[in-house]
DNA sequence: ATTGGATAATAACATTCATCAATATCCGAG
DNA sequence: CTCGGATATTGATGAATGTTATTATCCAAT
């Protein structure tokens, strides 16, 4: 399966050789960004919809002391809100991370899509869904869980979510994201994330090495996380990555 | 303006008598519940969606560990997620902080009033937008802001939305949140935000006492916060209550 | 191969916040 | 009114994390 759009919507829901079609026709034409580059900033009157189809891309805020939040990681076949049309302004930027091929869907598309097949509609208020819980994860992580918790929750995470996009390898998936982002991601810094992957590292649950991630302990990494794959609603998981 | 619903949508776009009438008619039958009742607990198959009329409601997490995470709060006029039937299960719980009256509106209920009132539906997917924004907020506030900034800046966040819908008297507001719910919304302990609370008063900020906020200083409480009101997507709200 | 900027690793010290503990205050049930 | 549980206040102490600084390593451009 080429489309990494189809792919990841396939995770949550059925979809049919013509829902497919349609949302390989309407992601055909992606532009590239390379990293650092805003395909969005605050402020902006927000524009089209769009789906990251290779590379990484984040929400972000820089804050007036000039520290910087991540708010979120979208991976190939995440796309970014429905609806955002709606809003006068971006509250906050989207970024690519590393070089990214990003597709745009206008509001028109998009809706005459979803008109013409209430399957895709289903599947994309299905991971609008996700995505809500995600960021509501990110939220107990930052307000209950110690730096080292919130570390593995997120590698967890991540890597359940590059694993229902094919992007795995066996007990090790590329993390294309230095400690620095990183740090912004999981409100840290810099020098205390590499503070916490050694930590990490030495108790033999994960190693992080430049570009990839090592899941050394899988049971281990999981019960430092507290993590419960259940939030991410995806079908078919089976992964035994969870904590109960 | 009697329903909070009407008066909430209302806030983010024009609504006509018509698609009024609608809104009230889908929260006729509201339903009460008593402090610390649970309207939908974490595991739960999800039913309708509920609409705050009255009192206030919280999402939550309780973790393993037993502490909890508020992950957002539901005033008068709030609803919560659209779609959320398309789960199989909820991810957190839903459960009333104060004694609140709430109304349930059935999917199909929902889908015939956005059909007949596309007004609305527009309406309802900016209050989902918004939601996310705020979402993002706390996720940035986490992550970036100190103890008294965080807390200054919930304030903020929550005296906009309580004078959206018209809870708010001059420079005060109802505030029924303990110390303790609050701390679990803002991700540290009890204790310590009593020390930041009497901190804020002593800086002629704010002043909380059981049951209502006094906003004694708004600019300063907003620089403190480093609060900016966009995020919230309100028309008209010309309150100056933002940083820059 | 060499250089320079970004990234990573480590240490020393400072600060914020959590924890534990004790007391005070409020408020609803009786 | 008064009793008792929930809530709020305050202090002392320690652990987690931030800050600043220095050095090491990688990698892309020359």
């Amino acid at each position: 399966m080429a489309n990494r759009f189809v792919q990841k919507l396939s995770g949550l829901a059925d979809l049919d050789a013509d829902d497919a079609a349609a949302l390989e026709r309407v992601t055909a034409k992606p532009r590239r960004y390379v990293a650092r580059q805003d395909l969005i900033r605050e402020g902006d009157e927000p524009g089209p919809m769009f789906v990251v189809l290779e590379g990484w891309v984040c929400r972000y805020k820089i804050l007036p002391s000039g520290s910087r939040q991540i708010m979120a990681f979208l991976m190939p076949g995440d796309a970014c809100d429905l609806h955002i049309k709606l809003l006068a302004q971006m509250d906050h930027g989207i970024q690519a991370i590393t070089t990214a091929s990003v597709a745009t869907v206008s509001r028109e598309q998009m809706e005459s899509m979803m008109r013409d097949h209430p399957n895709i509609a289903r599947t994309m208020y299905m991971a609008q869904l996700v995505d809500e819980g995600i960021m509501r994860a990110w939220i107990v992580s930052m307000g209950r869980r110690s730096a080292a918790e919130r570390v593995a929750h997120l590698i967890c995470e991540l890597y359940l979510r590059a694993r229902s996009i094919g992007l795995t390898g066996e007990g090790e998936f590329a993390l294309p994201l230095s400690q620095l982002v990183l740090a912004d991601a999981l409100g840290m810094t810099a020098v205390h994330i590499n503070r916490v992957l050694k930590e990490l590292r030495l108790a033999g649950a994960m190693a992080l090495t430049r570009g990839s991630v090592t899941i050394l302990d899988p049971v281990k990494l999981v019960q430092i996380a507290g993590f419960d794959e259940n939030y991410l609603h995806r079908r078919l998981l089976l992964t035994g990555l969870s904590a109960r």
